[in-house]
RNA sequence: GGGCGUGUGGCUGAGUAGCAAAGGCAUCAGACUGUAAAUCUGACGGGGUUUCCCCUUCGUAGGUGCAAGUCCUACCGCGCCCA
């Protein structure tokens, strides 16, 4: 039932992973062929997952493929007092029809990746709720306020006369009870979660006297290169459509092709070198591109994907689908046009456009660039309106 | 409870009473390409009869003044210090 083979054992441990407390121990347990139980925590917050946290989530399914216990954890409690380790600190505190509603959320993404009929589901608030002042002061007695200090975030904070709220050195303590709750043999997550994993180490053993290992992941870039974020809108959606994401990696830098190969694709040792001896970059991030939508989609529509690709980007064809524009009008202000079939949000957003000869239209063969943006346009059954590099309508008349 | 400070566009952050409001990031377009990235150029509140005009914005509400993001008052939010 438990699989013990070495090798994939050791890659399980190695690809994608910063860090295992302590490797040894942890690999020692598996080759053992007993099952072990292990977690990761989510924050119930309801927001997009992008192939970065999906790092973690792909460790957690090699695990599941071995035959392990696998838990998600949801920090429905821990969510009301704000992990400090992040850096939106201060967190309103969710209702629990917010906490069910975001992890409805959670799942549908996630299950792209996980198999939930295999994955075991605990709310965090079903123990630490439950916790009587005594238990916490126990819970405090084991650390010291020099240990919570230590943190790089809360020295600056120090240095910097910003408040640090005593609830904040909570935070590990209650994350580190869930070790202790659910008595289990390993926690995965991510590098900014190291401290408070620790904390649990340090109170399992306290509690319960076992070892539990610490695996952390590698931090998948954005693809800027830098940090994967929203504000950056760098990162790849699991649920964008198979198009997008194919765009989304083929316009990233060629430096990242590397890290991405390793970490966002599931693709063998073997593979992963063949590609890298493709020469020109380009082909290594179509395979990549293609490789990373058939993981969240079907393979077929990833190879549309990069047919499609290929269609409008390389041979500048048109895209197969467009959206569709319906017009009676025969005459139409080439502004009002825009605006109306949603092409430029407002019209001095047209007008921009229009000046700065991004406006194109399309009959047939004849391609015409609109440079005033007072034209008129005689309107075509089957027109087409380009504007930029990838936005299209076609023109219905009816 | 007392003292001080702060609130500006998607984010960040300048702003001496005459600004649709510097800079950076993000975004969009153009050039270059492999949709590369980087770089360069331009745009980046809305509308118009479009070398110019109008409207709406700087936490909220009032006030002073020809003129207010900028001064005054109150309120709200945030923060620091003292207690």
């Amino acid at each position: 039932m438990i699989e013990t083979n070495p090798q994939k054992i050791e890659e399980i441990l190695t690809r994608g992973v910063e860090e295992i407390i302590v490797k040894d121990d942890l690999k020692k347990r598996l080759l053992s062929g007993k099952k072990i139980k292990l977690y990761f925590g989510v924050d119930p917050t309801g927001a997009d997952l992008h192939i970065g946290h999906a790092v973690q989530l792909w460790k957690l399914r090699d695990f599941q493929e071995l035959g392990h216990d696998v838990i998600l954890l949801i920090g429905d409690f821990t969510a009301r007092i704000g992990d400090p380790s992040g850096k939106d600190a201060l967190r309103k505190p969710l209702s629990e029809k917010e906490v069910k509603e975001n992890f409805k959320t959670y799942k549908k993404q996630a299950s792209k990746i996980l198999n939930f009929s295999k994955v075991k589901i605990q709310y965090n608030s079903s123990w630490l709720s439950k916790l009587k002042f005594a238990d916490i002061l126990k819970l405090a007695s084991n650390f010291t306020v020099q240990q919570m200090i230590q943190r790089e975030m809360f020295q600056k904070r120090l240095s910097a006369n910003m408040p640090i709220s005593l609830q904040e050195f909570m935070y590990p303590l209650m994350q580190g009870y869930d070790s202790v709750a659910m008595d289990v043999d390993l926690e995965i997550g991510g590098n900014d979660q190291m401290f408070n994993m620790l904390a649990g180490r340090t109170l399992q053993k306290i509690y319960n006297n076992k070892d539990k290992s610490i695996l952390t992941t590698k931090l998948l870039l954005g693809s800027d290169g830098r940090k994967m974020s929203k504000t950056y809108n760098n990162f790849v959606a699991i649920e964008d459509a198979p198009n997008d994401m194919f765009g989304k990696i083929m316009s990233m830098s060629d430096n990242l092709i590397d890290e991405y190969l390793e970490l966002a694709t599931r693709l063998s040792v073997e593979e992963i070198k063949e590609t890298k001896k493709l020469s020109n970059p380009r082909d290594q991030k179509a395979r990549l591109a293609r490789e990373i939508v058939k993981m969240y989609h079907e393979e077929k529509e990833a190879v549309k994907a990069e047919e499609e690709f290929n269609k409008i980007f390389r041979n500048k064809e048109l895209p197969s689908d467009m959206p569709i524009f319906e017009v009676t009008e025969n005459n139409y202000a080439i502004l009002d046009l825009m605006l109306d079939a949603k092409l430029a949000v407002s019209k001095n957003e047209a007008k921009r456009l229009v000046e700065q000869n991004a406006v194109e239209i399309i009959i047939g063969d004849k391609k015409q660039k609109i440079i005033d943006w007072k034209a008129e346009v005689n309107i075509e059954d089957g027109m087409i309106i380009k504007v930029g590099n990838r936005r299209f309508v076609k023109i219905i008349k009816k």
